[in-house]
DNA sequence: CCGGGGATTATCT
DNA sequence: GATAATCCCCGGC
């Protein structure tokens, strides 16, 4: 199990850099918890060209500020006021690419995940759709623009990957206002995977 | 089983 | 003052 390296994340093309993603192995060792899940749904966002993007056309405030650090640190945010969002920048400084982690499936550390859920027992929600992993997984907004090589939160690879049938691509949740962009096919899941965000697909 | 809509507040205009 | 990269409950079939 290898933490994921500089060149990994500072690639330009931050769509190959989502479906790269998956299958690799998010943790968190915050108190001496350690809690990990493999990355099954990622979703890309291209920077200043991309309208769903928080950083289309150049824009740039206080929250989004950690999008033009280069590739390979986090940008978390708040949604809808409640909900908080874990990204991974990607790209090289002042290019504000990001991919959103939108699900995972529990590996280690599931008891403390559905201690800070609470929850008694594992079901596939725990760590389904962008908000309820960063609950599991302990993240905050205060641990935006950290490095994704730290202790605390890191980004691995254990040697397996999906093949390209497993994946699926469509396109983006929650992001409809964004005209032609909302359809652009930059959300990446595993097929049939029950931690996979939205209603199961029958 | 499926879809519609309300909750709730950080953030930007 | 409006909006939002969500979640989950509830009502209807």
């Amino acid at each position: 199990m290898k933490k994921l390296t500089n060149d990994f994340y500072s690639g330009s093309d931050v769509v190959k850099i989502a479906k790269k993603l998956l299958g690799k192995i998010l943790v968190t060792t915050f108190c001496d918890n350690l809690t990990s899940g493999r990355i099954v749904e990622t979703e890309a966002y291209a920077g200043i060209t991309d309208k769903a993007s928080h950083s289309f056309g150049g824009r740039r405030t206080n929250r989004n500020e950690h999008m033009y650090k280069e590739g390979g640190v986090s940008y978390v945010y708040i949604c809808y006021g409640i909900h908080t969002m874990f990204n991974v920048v990607t790209n090289k400084a002042n290019t504000p690419d990001a991919v959103l982690i939108r699900a995972l499936e529990p590996m280690e550390g599931i008891d403390c995940m559905l201690q800070r859920i609470g929850k008694k027992q594992l079901d596939n929600t725990l760590t389904k759709g962008p908000g309820n992993l960063c609950r599991a997984m302990g993240i905050a907004k205060t641990h935006s623009g950290i490095y994704l090589n730290s202790d605390e939160i890191f980004i691995a690879d254990d040697g397996s990957s999906f093949s390209d049938e497993a994946i699926a691509a469509s396109k983006r949740i929650g992001i409809d206002s964004a005209g032609m962009d909302a359809l652009l096919p930059y959300r990446f899941y595993i097929r049939g995977n029950k931690f996979v965000s939205g209603r199961p697909v029958k």
